[in-house]
Order: structure tokens, then C-alpha cells, then sequence
DNA sequence: CGAAGCATTGAAGTGCGTCAACAATCGTGG
DNA sequence: CCACGATTGTTGACGCACTTCAATGCTTCG
């Protein structure tokens, strides 16, 4: 199950096989969870951090009127919440957008494991960086790009980060949220959003159906995205 | 110079004497710039981080047509790139928004106190974690808040940020950014910015004039906001 | 003094939100 | 296996927050 999170680490940096050891045994307990559970809630303390193994999750806040705002999608090889490591409590909740699979990690042996290998302690402090260049260009598209081009924007991230981890097919790849979660990601409603993945159906860019994501044209979706990749730090 | 650096630390976690006098051994040497000068690149390759001892700071991302989104605004004490520590480039310029006079900190200095403390490279870590909580904090306001909520938001925000390193009035703060920077910041239009903070005025929450603002009725200003400063972990 | 940047204002347009209804699908229990 | 309500997706009409375009005065500074 941890094979994938190592894969996702190995496309950024070396990891050598004593640490790919010393990884493996961090995960005390593995979970399943049912979709729309919520793992952590804002404000609780922490002691353990997760590895998603399946599915995906959310890092979601809240505003008191009921608005949401996703600020990160996680998938297979993610940990959720590596940052609570650090700040032992989150200001955001995790939620199960799928049933999910996740591999729970005491905060102790990842203490012990960052002393034991500094270079592993640098591997995950990139890691949470990398997490945050994903936070700014989402600020970029929800600041300065239009509903279209952010949704094709979060298709392109998707289809690469899902590559990365060997989830994609060649045209597309499983997509779990409804439309309403979707729209949270983007920070529009949920009849925008309905109505700009129609946008995109009509210009033959992608098709989405039975939680099935199928890109048409890819170069074309990129171009409305005005995609560059380089924030992924591949 | 770096005191402020260490009073901001000291703020959210304890630094032994020890490592102070480490902290201090970091800045190899303090650079003046000017206002408008473009610090760092996105993309160019890194070998040092700047603490900013004087002035104001941006992150600032670019869109193809020109359109531009501040992801994160740096005050006195802030570390403007440590994560490109780790990242050794980064994914957004750095920019000055007023005179600045920084601390220049070669990355082997870094590896140095970070290897020789390892507390240290937690707190770090934790540093760079906490701006990454910002960093949702504004994606939060970019995707769901009003314009005027997201300005008062703002206001509040460096409001309380200014106030940990003492530079802070009781009733406001020097704020040096144009207009077109605050609309840069928020995800407005020049002109909707101008049109936003004069609401703010007419509501007599807040004054703004020759780069001086004054919060003159903080709570409402923190309601209009739906400010919980939380995310901050102060 | 003139030029350039900055703040302000007005008028008109539009992208997205809101409200409301309905259709399709799904999960569940009888 | 069907009946049922609940969730999800779709559509239409209308409204508004914010944008766009354009002009004007104000400040700053060489």
C-alpha cells in the first residue's frame, strides 16, 4: 500500500533503500473510511498524521454562513495532513470525498524517523512546500482566472499528479466528486459549475460521466487553463 | 536587524539561547533594496533565502495576459522564501513594495543550524507550515468571501501580524501598497478595490491615507470579515 | 513645469449568483 | 423486485457584484 507513496516521492527526490526501510515503517494502523466522513476536524489536536492509500480527500474550511471552500485535493500517495506534524492542529478539516484507504502515522515515529534520517526530514518538509505551491496556484485561479479556465486549470493538475502515481489512463482518469464538491473547489456555485463543465463538454475538450473523467483535447484544455506545470516541482 | 525575526519566532515557539545565537550567525549580510525591485525571479535557481528586516515584501504569481495574483504579502521578521530552502526555485517572484533592507541567508547556513539543531529545523518547518495556512486562509476569502469581507479580512489579518512584531499602532498601521497592489492582493480590479474601500470608509470602519491606515472601529471590522485569527497559530 | 503614477468617478456590460423547478439516479427497506 | 425518498444533475429566468472603458483631478518628482 505505501508503494504508492513511494512512487510519488521518488518522482521529486532519491530515496535510498535504508530510508525506503525506515518509510515503511511509519504506518501503525491502516483505515478504511466511507466517503463523506470527516477524518479530522479543525482545531483537534494531533498525534498522528495520514497517508492516503485509495481514494480521495479534502482539505476544507468553513465560513460560519455554511460556505466552503476546498483548499486541496488529496489522492493515493498523499499524506493528508503531514503539515499537523509541525502545527498539531489543523485550521482546516480532512473529508473523504470517497470510501478511502488510509495508513495512520504517529507523529512519534515520524519524529524518530526525521532525526534517525535528516535527509527524510527535508524530504517531507519539501513535500509540505510542494503542498503549498499547490495552495498559491490555486489562489492564482480563484483570484485571476475565470470559472472556465479554473476548471480545466484543476483537470490538468489532476491528470498529472494522477499520472504520477500511475492512477491516469492515457485520456483521463476516475473523478470522484459531485458537482457540488467540485464547485467548492473552485469557488463557485453549484449551477456554475454545472454549467461551465457543460462549456467544456460543448467545445469538445472533456467529457464527464459516472464519475469518469475523459479528456478530449488536452493541449486544448491546457491552453484555456493557461496550464504550466512547473509549480508541481515534477 | 534580526531581533524582530526572533521576536516573531519566540511568538509561536520557545528558542533556547543556544539557538538564538545560532538564528544570529545566519545573515551572511543585509541588503537595501527599493520599492518596485523584483527580488526573485520565479523559476531562477536559489542559494540563499532573504529575512526581511524593513519594509514590505509580495509574492506574486503571473498570468500569461498580464493579470497578477498577490499570494502572500511579508512584513518585518517574515522569512520571504524559506521554502525555496527546499525547493531551491520557486514558483512566484518576489517583489518589494516599499524600501526594504533584508537579510541575505546562504542555504548552506541554513543546512548548517538546521543539521547542528534540529529543533531549529522544526521550527522552521513549522514556519513555512504556517505560511501555507495563510495561503488558505486566502483561498478561503478569494472563493467565498464578498470584496468587502476579503479587504476587512485582510486588514485584520496584518493588523494582528504587525502587532506581534511591534509594529503595529493601537489604531492602525503604515500600509504601503497602492491601490492596484491591494486589488492584486485581493483578486479585484483596480477600480473595485478603490470602490471597496470606500465602503469600508463610509461604514466608518476604516480610514486610508497617505499609506496610513487607521482601523476605527475594529470589531465590525472583524465582523464584516468573519475573521478568525486561529489559522495564524499565535 | 511637465510627465507619470495614483486616486476617484461615471456609465455600461457581463460573468456568475440566486431562486426555483424538474429529471435522473441511487440507495434502502419492504 | 419494486416503491420510496434522498441525492445528484440539469435548466430557465432574473438579479447583482464586479469588470470594463474612459475621463478627470491629484500628487509626486525629476
Amino acid at each position: 500500500m505505501i508503494n504508492v507513496h513511494l512512487k510519488k516521492l521518488r518522482r521529486r527526490v532519491e530515496i535510498s533503500a535504508e530510508e525506503e526501510q525506515a518509510i515503511r515503517g511509519v504506518v501503525a494502523e491502516t483505515r478504511s473510511v466511507r466517503a463523506d466522513q470527516i477524518l479530522i476536524r479543525s482545531g483537534e489536536e494531533l498525534s498522528n498524521a495520514l497517508i492516503l492509500f485509495e481514494g480521495w480527500l479534502a482539505r476544507s474550511k468553513d465560513l460560519p454562513g455554511g460556505d466552503r471552500q476546498v483548499t486541496g485535493l488529496h489522492i493515493a500517495g498523499d499524506f493528508a495532513d503531514l503539515h499537523g506534524f509541525t502545527l498539531k492542529r489543523l485550521d482546516h478539516d480532512v473529508v473523504a470525498l470517497s470510501d478511502c484507504v488510509v495508513g495512520v502515522v504517529p507523529h512519534d515515529r515520524l519524529q524518530d524517523i526525521t532525526e534517525r534520517h535528516p535527509r527524510l526530514a527535508r524530504v517531507y518538509w519539501y513535500s509540505t512546500n510542494v503542498d503549498a505551491a499547490i495552495n498559491r496556484e490555486l489562489a492564482l485561479s480563484l483570484g485571476q482566472r475565470s470559472a472556465l479556465s479554473r476548471m480545466a486549470h484543476l483537470f490538468c493538475e489532476l491528470y498529472l499528479r494522477l499520472t504520477v502515481v500511475g492512477l491516469a489512463r492515457l485520456d483521463g482518469y476516475d473523478f470522484p466528486l459531485t458537482q457540488r464538491e467540485l464547485a467548492e473547489c473552485l469557488g463557485l456555485t453549484l449551477v456554475h459549475a454545472n454549467r461551465t463543465i457543460q462549456e467544456l463538454r460543448r467545445r469538445s475538450l472533456v467529457e464527464l460521466e459516472n464519475r469518469q473523467l475523459t479528456i478530449l483535447d488536452r493541449s486544448g484544455l491546457e491552453g484555456i487553463a493557461e496550464f504550466d506545470p512547473s509549480y508541481l516541482y515534477l
